[in-house]
RNA sequence: GGGUGCUUAGCUCAGCUGGUUCAGAGCAUCUGCCUUACAAGCAGAGGGUCGGCGGUUCGAAUCCGUCAGCACCCACCA
């Protein structure tokens, strides 16, 4: 009689309802008089795929969305995607050299016209995929970073924060990426552990007239203790608070020790450092030493950041090529030689080595200073190595170069204050202290890339013969004229003698704008939609991107719209597999998302992902979480064709279908009301967990089996229209994590007209619940599973009616008619003493009793009851020990000590009644 | 080197301001069932001295200290 089949297919309903939800405009949202809920979404790099990090995240995201509808919210979810320059940039490079083309063969127009072209063609993808997913953006809204509104909200910005003073161009160590030949940012440098080498290397003391010349006055003897002990060529090491550590060679001639991991640089070295207090190289003082293989003769320059600790506590100073050796060669006025070409191989500025790579000048370089008797040893040493983020494979260079920078602490002042204080709350909380401790130790943003895909830096150089460079900025070239012809020379320049600055700026510097450029708010500050939608409500993102992103856009916010971008913020965990290993491509661990909904549906994989994605913490993502949700899927399905195959007729209700409503209504809105307090703490994976256990224990394992009819019986209408009833409720919680199923199975439950939606189906508002029916209820389960159990234990057929038998005048519950139908009773009734035969249990202090006739095995139950006598009495003992305790007599709260004379009580009553049932079996 | 978390059943995790909704959930495991919605299922069951030690308290998974291990973030130690 059910033409449906035993098992849930997605793929026959999925594409029909997106198709459908899509059709009727149902993502679409204008602003109108109903509260707003607004989410951006995270920008996806534009040429991107779907990987499981986004599933999790827009997951989430949809959840929220399709809740806030149901809430009778005005809820927008702006899709959009990120042009992702370097990423972008170098994917475009390298298909390019794919097809035999360099980038430098190119114009900055023809490069641009492919990277376009590759975007159109990869573009989009991603939120295509996303569709599959359910997400139920409003298409109609699609942004990029790098279309018209945000192109010229970005150029605006920069314009306004250098006439603000708040950006500035200068000369500074900047994190280089050699492949990609460009700046990046402090964030965008990431940090690895490296097994490398540590080589001591031997700098000779200039113009040594061997004639041991001596550091400090009453040192000698120290000197003379360690020239003492040379004959062996390694340092020796004193009483090291005192000694003095001089090193001689074979004829007598001195040399300090210098231990560096980058024994490449040394044409850069323009320095040796050592530290003023210490006493083991104050021999060096004042003196200059010789850069071994290079001759150049350099001086030794002393300095506080030295670590005396470290290797032998001498320096190489290296300006060009290291972020400290920069700072002291700017305090100590030293030379700086840049010995590395843009795509990090040796310049002409060094004197050996030109053209080859920083790698294979350190593999040669160690030999060439083995075979010169320069290298003293070398020793295995980990460091940290940074890389670039975008390209893992290449470590970055220190180099220095002219960039563009954002002065940092006027927005740091501005983003601190908001976040601490909960304006803005952070989902959890621990991030707080993250977000505060970057801001307090802010550092200027390099905003700008050597890149062409990106917004081009909108700063005209003009023509000038002095080395001082001349700029002006504008956002076009002729507004650049204009104010060209304001400064004093330039009065008659043109077009042609404007030079725009080559650079494009950090993808960041455009995301940084999103939650405002997305409605415009940029260009047409105050409008009807940025008034509207923003602040938005929740931001949903990975932690990963707090500095980069979050923490930037709270800066823009306050700035440009003067309030927050967002009221919450969602942290994400990283997707890991089930070993809880990062998912990457060389492991082979990322399963493709697109195979996963084809396999389990959309639907189960959202829950699988939501199965175990507390807040903050990473998620361990196991197929095996989507097959439960598959399951699920299927649980629902059946469900629902157990409720269609009812035929109605004009019956009496019978009174434990009565009851199981009155029950049913109960228990609905009791987990109604704690999804609603788990959703409002972004609980969500706690929130699908309420109402899988209500819709699978309590609605289909309880509810449905009492009110279900005999086999091929009708069913009453009073109780399919409260079933059918809860079965709508039960979907419209389901909805926002398995949108398609719910929406599928709600047309055939509630009547609907054409357009409408279960996303915009109101979830009902909890009704106060009465403790009284969930209690009652628990106790009938409970007896109910003790019965079950006496017939599993005997073996006992279902369809065999037992009788129960209560040993208990007082006893009542208003669930018996419950009882007696899912124990499969005939009768329950009250007993003076009950049958010896019977097997018995407790439930609270109540004895029960099931007749078995001959089945009962007496020495069994014996052993059982004595087993559970034993455990009360030494309960009583535990809880009269406490009783007997004067002090917590004294001090506990009275209704502890109530408790605890109610448990005595209790027990006490439980042991008799063991005891008499004992007595009588034993006879 | 600084910071932030974490350690509870085989696995993943809940347990808010200390006391009957304190030892819980889901999954996995085990036993019995192809019972006419569902074997992607049904009915049951077992399983943890809450990381170690010490302290505060009448009472500690919960508060304090300490040790151990793990994770992540930040930082210029060559």
């Amino acid at each position: 009689m059910n033409t449906l089949a035993t098992k849930y297919d997605p793929k026959a309903v999925e594409d029909k309802w997106y198709k459908y939800w899509i059709d009727n405009d149902l993502f679409k949202s204008v602003p109108d008089e109903r509260e707003p809920y607004t989410i951006v979404i995270p920008p996806p790099n534009v040429t991107g795929v779907l990987h499981m990090g986004h599933m999790l995240n827009n997951t989430i995201q949809d959840i929220l969305m399709r809740r806030a509808r149901q809430e009778g919210k005005n809820a927008l979810w702006v899709p959009g995607t990120d042009h992702a320059s370097i990423a972008t940039e170098a994917k475009v490079v390298k298909r390019l050299a794919e097809q035999g083309i360099k980038k430098t063969d190119l114009t900055r127009d023809e490069f641009l016209k492919h990277a376009w072209d590759w975007t159109h063609e990869h573009g989009g993808i991603i939120l295509q995929q996303l569709r599959k997913l359910g997400a139920s953006c409003d298409w109609s809204r699609t942004a990029f970073t790098m279309d018209e509104i945000r192109s010229e909200s970005v150029l605006r910005v920069f314009v306004d924060l250098y006439n603000k003073g708040l950006i500035y161009r200068g000369l500074r160590m900047v994190n280089w990426d050699p492949k990609a030949q460009t700046a990046l940012s402090n964030e965008e440098v990431i940090y690895r552990e490296e097994n490398s080498k540590l080589y001591y290397l031997k700098y000779y003391v200039a113009d040594d007239d061997m004639t041991g010349e001596t550091g400090a006055e009453g040192e000698l003897t120290n000197e003379a203790r360690a020239e003492s002990k040379l004959a062996c060529t390694m340092p020796c090491k004193e009483e090291e608070s005192v000694s003095e550590i001089v090193h001689r060679d074979a004829e007598g001639r001195r040399y300090a020790v210098v231990a560096t991991t980058r024994p490449e640089t040394i044409m850069g070295d323009t320095a040796m450092c050592i530290n003023p207090k210490d006493p083991k190289n104050q021999w060096l003082r004042g003196k200059k030493v010789i850069v071994p293989l290079v001759n150049r003769v350099i001086p030794v320059i002393e300095d506080r950041y030295v670590d005396i600790e470290f290797g032998t506590g001498c320096l190489k100073v290296t300006p060009a090529h290291d972020v400290n050796d920069y700072m002291l060669g700017k305090t100590h006025n030293l030379e700086t030689i840049d010995i590395f070409n843009a795509d990090a191989t040796i310049s002409e500025q060094s004197p050996l080595y030109v053209g080859m790579t920083r790698e294979e000048v350190r593999k040669v370089i160690v030999v060439d200073l083995q075979n010169a008797g320069l290298m003293e040893k070398v020793e295995d040493y980990v460091n940290k190595v940074g890389y670039s983020e975008r390209n893992s494979d290449t470590a970055v260079e220190p180099r220095l170069c002219m960039q563009w920078f954002i002065k940092m602490q006027h927005f740091a002042d501005l983003a601190l204050p908001p976040v601490m204080n909960d304006d803005i709350k952070f989902f959890p909380p621990k991030y707080k202290a993250t977000y505060r401790s970057w801001l307090e130790n802010i550092q200027d943003w390099c905003i700008s890339r050597q890149l062409w895909w990106g917004h081009r830096i909108p700063a005209y150089f003009l023509p000038t013969n002095e080395e001082e460079e001349k700029f002006v900025v504008a956002l076009t070239k002729e507004e650049a004229l204009e104010k060209a012809h304001q400064m004093p020379g330039y009065e008659n320049i043109t077009l042609d003698d404007l030079r725009q600055d080559e650079d494009a700026l950090d993808t960041w510097f455009s995301s940084w704008l999103w939650p405002i450029s997305l409605f415009d708010g940029i260009r047409n500050p105050g409008n009807e939609e940025i008034k509207y939608y923003y602040p938005t409500t929740d931001l949903v993102t990975a932690p990963d991107i707090i500095f980069f992103w979050v923490t930037r856009m709270i800066m823009a916010g306050y700035e440009y719209v003067e309030d927050m971008p967002f009221r919450n913020v969602y942290f994400t965990g990283i997707v890991r597999d089930k070993l809880g290993r990062k998912m990457s491509k060389s492991l082979g661990n990322s399963p493709d998302p697109i195979e996963l909904m084809d396999k389990f549906g959309a639907d189960g994989v959202r829950m699988g992902m939501m199965l175990s994605a507390p807040a903050g913490n990473d998620i361990l993502f196991d197929e095996a979480l989507c097959e439960q949700g598959r399951n699920f899927n299927n649980k629902i399905w059946n469900a629902f064709r157990l409720v269609k195959g009812w035929e109605v007729a004009d019956i009496e209700q019978p009174e434990h279908s009565r009851l199981a409503i009155e029950w049913f209504e109960a228990q609905l809105n009791s987990t109604i009301a704690e999804m609603k307090d788990l959703y409002t703490k972004f609980r969500i994976s706690d929130a699908l967990m309420a109402i899988y256990r209500l819709f699978w224990e309590d609605f289909s394992a309880l509810y449905l089996e009492i009110v279900k009819p005999a086999y091929q019986q009708p069913i009453d209408r009073a109780t399919l229209d409260a079933t059918l009833n809860y079965f709508d409720v039960l979907l419209r919680l389901i909805h926002p994590f398995m949108p398609f199923i719910s929406e599928e199975l709600w047309q055939h439950i509630s009547e609907r007209a054409e357009g409408e939606s279960i996303m915009y189906a109101i979830v009902p508002e909890p009704k106060p619940v009465d403790e009284n029916i969930i209690k009652a209820m628990a106790e009938a389960r409970e007896i109910i599973t003790a019965v079950r159990n006496v017939r599993a234990s005997k073996n006992i057929a279902q369809r065999t009616m037992l009788q129960l038998q209560v040993a208990n005048a007082e006893w009542n519950n208003a669930y018996q008619p419950i009882i007696v139908k899912l124990a499969g009773l005939d009768t329950i009734e009250k007993v003076e003493s009950k049958d010896p035969t019977a097997a018995s249990f407790m439930v609270g202090t109540t004895e029960f009793a099931v007749p078995l006739h001959d089945n009962i095995n007496v020495a069994e139950e014996i052993e059982k009851l004595e087993k559970e006598l034993q455990y009360t009495q030494g309960f009583l003992a535990s809880v009269e020990k406490k009783l007997s305790n004067e002090r917590f007599v004294a001090n506990a709260p009275e209704a502890v000590v109530a408790a605890e004379r109610k448990k005595q009580a209790d027990a006490q009553s439980k042991i008799a009644t063991l005891q008499e049932t004992l007595a009588a079996l034993k006879g």
